[in-house]
RNA sequence: GGCCCGGUAGUUCAGUUGGUUAGAACGCUAGCCUGUCACGCUAGAGGUCGACGGUUCGAGCCCGUUUCGGGUCGCCA
């Protein structure tokens, strides 16, 4: 009824055919007695003539007004190479209008002379029905389905069966804050947003079910970041049987070099990915989800400055960058380095040397660093090398980000390619120095790597779970561990962290009931499909892969949300109505 | 919650040392135009400079408070 072909697949083949299209008005080019228009759908956009009998048909219509049109195709005397259908034009002998526009937008839609993610994000967030007519943002969206098809495609030919979980759950002691959902029938009890199906996807291995994965919606009620989407995300959650470690990075390993090439044009690393300990992300990128595409290194050079005459050295543990070739940058280099140091890390101060032409070290510190250097860290002549002198993890956390700096301000990274790596061995514990306690450091359902007679024996710090994070291009992409499946290892672990075995059974009572009747080892893992999205999208920012996002505040300014309710309404899930200061 | 950055026309921005009537581009409106495709040309409309208070003869600009938004740290088992 209202169109027989889309808007980008007619060519000459279709000259001389009558045809009927619909769309919205993209663009108006009224020449007088000639008037073209680019009508524009999802699939692309072909170029109207309105004239002689028909060129006044379109003097009230506005762009991003919805039409249909009959019309023939003829082709065109001046050829556009630069667009898909531009070869051929359609005569228009008919003009429907469907949905009228406005004369004037919030913004300006699919506009050369402007980029949208430019635009005042919350006048894009409060109008997203139009932002996502904007090519960019609606593939985006396009994209993120393909990559949620691909993914399904891949996990299904391994094996794995989707299975949903609830999204009504409970709340959950440990980690992020709940979003509570009042509950009508239990007058004072709610329910909670699962931050992660974690728990049910751990049952479904106690009931058989070999493989399982979801695209699962999880809720958290924390801070956002330009990475992290307020509010609500989603995540591939997988866990299988019988599985070790290494069986769930070759599942990784398999599926997501595929997903990401099937998408994106950049290189990608092969599986298996890269594995780095912990302990060696900290020491090497001072960060535990380094960006491999930025080629420096940390190292030590404690040993070095252990006989040292400069003050700001003396009984620090010292970092140092080399920074290949890095001597012909000019004293403002340095300068400015250092002010961020200070200023954006909290840094005491950022020390430099250069290794000359000549292979003699100057500038700097220089007069306080031995020749030796060149041969223990490896400098060459005409490099740089950079400083950080603090305690073991300040200088750690700082050389981490001098590193991250370096990389951006001199232009290191390699360009067009998806560098993985899974960071490994994280600790299990780790010590809480404001409440001077021992807490999980990552989560506490992880196996810890010598179970029970581990937990027993060795000094809870030194302990090290089969927890890992697989890290693409410096973001995490994934969590994930190996679980631990035994009653006895989980009170245990839980004891160490201050819980008694009561403590096990209050708050994770169907866990803790369901592993006394037979289950087997699992391991998972939950890589977050937003973050995947941006990635290949190559955007910074979550928000332009989603289609309705909250903003900062977690508010949907679209739909102006969250909202009130009314009294009614609170007294049927049994809350009392307070009042609110404005 | 801390720190940093920002809010000027519908949109993106400029606005000098505090000084006349706050500008540009795009968009919008009207007119002209038969081969445009970021059409072109002419004219026009459009502003509580986020809000409040202060300093000053005079504030878009300086100071204070506040609000909204973004980035980041905390937080995110």
């Amino acid at each position: 009824m209202y169109r027989n072909h889309n808007c980008g697949e007619l060519n000459l083949k279709s000259v001389g055919e009558e045809v009927m299209l619909a769309g919205w008005v993209q663009r108006i080019r009224n020449l007088g007695e000639i008037q073209f228009v680019d009508l524009r759908d999802e699939k692309g956009i072909t170029q109207l003539v309105f004239s002689g009998e028909m060129k006044d048909a379109f003097a009230e219509v506005n762009p991003e007004t919805v039409i249909s049109i009959t019309g023939k195709v003829r082709e065109r005397s001046n050829k556009n190479p630069k667009m898909p259908t531009g070869d051929i034009e359609i005569e228009v002998s008919n003009l429907e209008i469907l949905g009228k526009c406005k004369s004037s937008l919030p913004f300006e839609i699919n506009s050369e002379k402007i980029d949208i993610e430019n635009v005042k994000e919350d006048l894009r967030l409060q109008y997203r029905y139009l932002d996502l007519r904007n090519d960019k943002i609606h593939n985006n969206i396009l994209l993120r389905s393909s990559i949620m098809k691909s993914l399904r495609k891949y996990m299904d030919e391994l094996g794995f069966i989707e299975i949903q979980t609830p999204i009504l759950a409970n709340s959950s002691p440990e980690g992020a804050r709940d979003y509570l959902v009042p509950s009508r029938l239990h007058a004072g009890k709610f329910y909670a947003l699962p931050q992660a199906p974690q728990q049910f996807k751990q049952l479904l291995m106690v009931s058989g079910f070999d493989k399982y994965y979801q695209i699962a919606p999880c809720f958290r009620d924390e801070d956002p970041r330009a990475d992290r989407a307020p509010g609500e995300f989603y995540q591939l959650d997988f866990e299988m049987s019988f599985a070790t470690q290494e069986d769930v990075f070759a599942v990784m390993e398999n599926v997501l070099p595929k997903v990401f090439k099937e998408h994106s044009s950049w290189k990608v690393d092969e599986g298996p990915f890269v594995r780095i300990t912990y302990n060696e992300a900290m020491e090497k990128y001072g960060i535990d989800k380094p960006d491999l595409r930025n080629p420096l290194i940390i190292q030590d050079a404690t040993e070095l400055f252990a006989n040292t005459e400069f003050n700001a050295f003396k009984c620090k543990t010292i970092k140092a960058i080399i920074v290949p070739n890095g001597a012909e940058q000019g004293r403002k280099f340095f300068d400015q380095m250092s002010e961020f140091a200070v200023n954006e890390l909290g840094a005491k101060g950022l020390a430099w040397v250069k290794v000359d032409e000549d292979n003699n070290l100057n500038g700097g510190i220089s007069k306080f660093v031995t020749d030796e250097i060149k041969t223990e860290i490896g400098a060459k002549a005409g490099d740089s090398i950079f400083f950080v002198a603090d305690e073991l993890k300040t200088a750690q956390k700082i050389a981490g980000q001098v590193r991250i700096e370096l990389g951006k301000r001199l232009d290191l990274l390699q360009k067009d390619v998806f560098k993985f790596c899974w960071i490994v061995d994280f600790p299990m514990y780790e010590y809480n120095e404001d409440e001077e306690k021992i807490d999980f450091s990552h989560n506490p359902f992880s196996m810890p790597q010598g179970g029970l007679d581990v937990l027993n024996n060795k000094d809870a710090l030194d302990i090290l779970a089969y927890q890992y994070d697989l890290v693409c291009n410096g973001y995490e992409l994934s969590s994930g561990a190996v679980r631990n499946h035994n009653p006895e290892t989980m009170v245990k672990a839980f004891e160490i962290a201050g819980y008694t075995e009561e403590d096990v059974k209050t708050k994770f009572g169907a866990l803790y009931t369901a592993f006394q009747y037979g289950t087997p080892p699992h391991a998972g893992c939950a890589p977050g499909l937003d973050r995947m999205v941006m990635l290949i999208a190559n955007s910074s920012n979550i928000r332009e892969v989603i289609a309705f996002p909250k903003n900062k505040k977690a508010r949907d300014v679209m739909m102006d949300s969250p909202s009130v309710v009314t009294d009614e309404q609170l007294e049927e899930v049994h809350i009392k109505a307070t009042e609110i200061e404005e």
